[in-house]
DNA sequence: CTGAAATTTCAGAAAATAGTGAAAGTTGAT
DNA sequence: ATCAACTTTCACTATTTTCTGAAATTTCAG
């Protein structure tokens, strides 16, 4: 691996434990995310000085996340993956990966509690702080749903607009 | 602490550690921002049922994020904490704290390795993909800092509009 | 100052998470 | 059907992270 790739496989995997995801999990994903060519498990566990079966529940991990896609080259029986070509879609996934393993039970959590009647002035007052969180997450999803009905180009000028939005809202 | 309250506090430690935050601290800061009144180390160490140094360190980190205020009540010399009453500032000042801790140095990674010289069409393949995703990031940071800028009405107007800008931009 | 009230520190214990190797399971060419 | 190539599983070990209690430190009323 050259130094290069490597600097960035390193980065990536310790970002990675700051999230929830582990180490190993992230430098492989980096790795496959710079790699020209597809890439299979075993070159992995070597470039990554990790074993094979860590490899294999790593990849197993990739693949729920929908972040790498899974193919064969002909005349060779290991299984190779790629990373989507387009970074703006890996975006998007983790995006909405998150959303559903985190957000919607996180909603739903809040749904229930906000049903419950309150038996106290403080689980009264509780109810109004989850109550404006919910309105805000589900504010916050709701856009980044419709954000993702626009093409690239679109949200990427919108992006670019920034706060000049503001001028056309009036 | 009542039921609603502790099945908020326990979905919020859970979330928490998905996130790189530990349960402790997630628990505690769901039980400070539930709380109608400004909440003392003990009661946390109480209601959580946790050590009185964890909830120190864990009030710490807490403060560290700038998530929690600390106040004082006339004739008491304990140190209270209350979160912000505003929950847009709560979800601004953990978008400001993430960047600082986890965006601006992975671009700072990402524009010193867009610098170094390619001894591969491999380096150069991944120097491609950096910059495609040094671009993403950058975009992204840059407008969620100006959208920052607006005022919480303006914001909410945006956000409600959602897919509609698209019709604004032409 | 003094000392009680409060907070912080920190070394080690406990718990949770990640990683390994050996064995089992799959797959597909012959 | 066989068997070599490849992948997955899983019980166990290693590592990392979190938590605790005791001791040290800070703070401030008297």
């Amino acid at each position: 691996m050259s130094p290069l790739i490597e600097s960035f496989v390193r980065h990536f995997g310790e970002m990675g434990s700051r999230w929830g995801i582990n180490r190993t999990v992230g430098q492989m994903y980096a790795y496959i995310v710079l790699s020209d060519e597809p890439v299979n498990a075993d070159e992995l566990a070597a470039e990554l000085k990790v074993s094979r079966s860590n490899v294999s529940m790593g990849l197993k991990e990739l693949q729920s996340w929908n972040l790498v896609r899974l193919l064969h080259v002909p005349g060779d029986r290991k299984d190779y993956f790629t990373a989507p070509e387009d970074v703006w879609e890996i975006a998007m996934t983790l995006i909405n990966e998150r959303r559903k393993r985190e957000i919607d039970p996180t909603l739903t959590v809040m749904r229930d509690l906000l049903m419950e009647n309150p038996r106290s002035p403080s689980d009264q007052y509780a109810q109004g702080r989850i109550e404006e969180m919910y309105q805000l997450i589900e504010m916050l999803t709701h856009w980044s749903r419709e954000i993702q009905q626009l093409s690239p180009k679109q949200i990427s000028r919108m992006l670019k607009l920034g706060a000049g939005v503001s001028k056309l809202l009036g």
